[in-house]
DNA sequence: CTTTCTGTAACAGATTCTGTTACAGCTGTC
DNA sequence: GACAGCTGTAACAGAATCTGTTACAGAAAG
């Protein structure tokens, strides 16, 4: 399956929010993004959709219009990035119900649940370990 | 997107054959296996393929044949069996290249590769934490 | 040599993601 | 209040991937 790109381009389009910002730029449409993500602006509003209805970014309609962070860039987590744009899940179950006659199959969602929910909760306390200030620095210093 | 079930359908295949070798049954044929997961043979000898070029079963051709565990349930983690079935990383780069006369879109990869890794590390350290025969275990007594 | 099951190719259907066009709706500015 | 600028979202196309299925050549035990 193709990766999903969808954190990525969230935390681009954070990043650059929190770099205008920082410049005194207070807003950027949605076509401005676009071209640093060099995409279509749709795919963007998209995203900004996803981090709006999460609360990270606000939206200014009519003339001037455009977007800006709505807390500082230091408070945002890739995790909380992760839930905005509701990726799926790293594991799935069986998509098919197993055969419940055998031992294994009656037995083994429950189990597979446990170990899957472990890693997801690793995952998630790793996610917060960097925000998207982490981000920014780390970006421009390369 | 549809959630991956190949590390499912493999940690299944393995703990079925870990119960039946406990049981003193050597070998379970593809078809066995299919009865178990619910689903088509071929599916079951793609997933075994992968498992035996890990070196986690083995086969046996010819009539009466079947695979088998090629090491002892408790030694075989899931991350190896992560490994096996060649799963995508959870999160992928831009699928397109951003662009580089941004500041942003110039120094985002390494930066995000980076952030990336330490989140695939700590999922790969939690993998490494359940073993076939741990999750046999919790199977068996639900 | 026969039988049994593996290994893999080929293909269909479903699903998902990105990208694109199009257009209605909101809101400052004039 | 009309206009202009940008958002929000629907609709659709193309590419990619995954599961499931059929078919068949190949290996090996007896």
């Amino acid at each position: 399956m193709a990766a999903n790109s969808r954190l990525t381009i969230a935390t681009h389009v954070l990043a650059w929010l929190a770099l205008a910002q920082r410049r005194g730029q207070e807003v950027l449409t949605s076509d401005q993004v676009a071209a640093s993500v060099n995409t279509n602006p749709v795919i963007i509003r998209r995203s900004l959709g996803d981090l709006r209805r999460a609360g990270l970014v606000e939206v200014r309609h009519g003339a001037g219009a455009g977007w800006s962070l709505a807390r500082p860039p230091e408070e945002i987590t890739l995790l909380e990035v992760y839930d905005a744009v509701g990726s799926e899940p790293p594991f799935g179950l069986h998509r098919t119900e197993p055969n419940l006659e055998c031992p294994v199959g009656r037995g083994i969602r429950p189990a597979l649940s446990e170990a899957y929910g472990r890693v997801e909760r690793a995952m998630r306390r790793e996610l917060t370990e960097t925000s998207i200030a982490d981000v920014l620095r780390e970006t421009l210093v390369n």
